[in-house]
DNA sequence: ATAGTTCGGAACCGATTGTTACACAACTCA
DNA sequence: TGAGTTGTGTAACAATCGGTTCCGAACTAT
């Protein structure tokens, strides 16, 4: 009935994700993303309405890729006790900035920007690091010697030192902060735990 | 010799600072350094030579005021133990964003940005945490029970802690973790000291 | 008075922003 | 094969960006 579509959607949300995760929502201009994209105009604004929109979709993308990935691994048993996938997430994010990652976190970035004062961007972006709060609070659960009672208070203070670090992640300032951030988090743990 | 400038030098400084503070370096547009500062393009350029230059003196402004301030709240015994004097520092945060301060911190938003790509702006910001750091560390010190080997650590911890919060504060997220901060903060100090 | 400097303000620069319009190509279905 | 539909590519859009340059007016110091 009508021209098939000559790239794949998936991959071009793909790359559009890596786009804005590097420069953020606002300072990824549209020639940024056309280029990381692979396609024209054009294509861009039949097959994704506007820039907004493709922001929205991309939010969604890295909710059910990224964070879903580490609540996943924060909530499987088989990555060890609580305190163990906990610092598992630390222990990622410490790696990742060594191997030259540092986009910092999409949802964090677009959090302390200007986007945020939209309502759309603002609830994604909630709604991502919500289910990450849960996560965390989840790994805290199957640590002994936590108190119930401290668990979601524990697992604020975890999120508020992981969104520290992501942003510290995409400084590059070499305050020498990140290398000990595993030991210092595991002292957080282990000193909550009695 | 000549006209005497009909604008105050430092107050004209002061109030580029609250628009960079509230809207980033690349965000804040000239109309919005100029609505904010009260002076046309003519009499900018000629007092501060352009948008960049005007931003390092911002910095330093910001520096040598709000990052001292803080320093000086940290270090001064008169402000009770080194626990109280961190505690205030957490405290007047939440406070502040209670007010209805939502402008985060200049330097983690500087940080953060594609602002910190540039050599002297990236270094001026390093130089700003670093100060923070070493007077959350000096308030460690005074803190009974706190090992020395431990202290760069946990003073490491809680700038993160305190990045992460003030990109929160940004963010104007309900995540219910502000009101709570305080009292985590609070937890990790007690612990630790033993 | 005069030389020197800064003022506010407008005009303009080239570049970039996100978006729209349109002609053409490509495909399906009848 | 031809009609209908949709994607592609490019040009052009209006708006704004940061930055610069000009101007007559205002003012001070010599």
């Amino acid at each position: 009935m009508a021209r098939p579509r000559e790239f794949d959607t998936d991959e071009a949300l793909e790359r559009a994700m890596q786009v804005f995760w590097q420069h953020g929502y606002q300072d990824a201009s549209l020639p940024d993303l056309l280029d990381g994209m692979g396609l024209t105009r054009g294509s861009l604004y039949k097959a994704f309405k506007d820039k907004k929109s493709l922001f929205l979709l991309v939010l969604d993308r890295y909710e059910s890729a990224q964070v879903d990935a580490g609540v996943a691994m924060l909530t499987d048993p088989a990555n060890g006790d609580g305190r163990t996938r906990v610092l598992a997430l630390f222990g990622g994010l410490v790696a990742a900035v060594a191997a030259g990652d540092h986009r910092g976190c999409l949802l964090c970035t677009a959090a302390s920007s200007a986007a945020a004062d939209d309502v759309e961007i603002a609830s994604a972006v909630h709604g991502g690091l919500a289910k990450l709060q849960q996560g965390i609070e989840a790994a805290i659960a199957d640590i002994e010697g936590i108190a119930p009672g401290d668990r979601l208070r524990l697992a604020n203070t975890l999120l508020t030192q992981y969104i520290g670090l992501r942003m510290l992640a995409r400084s590059r300032l070499p305050m020498g902060i990140l290398e000990q951030s595993v030991e210092g988090v595991a002292d957080i743990l282990d000193r909550a735990a009695r």
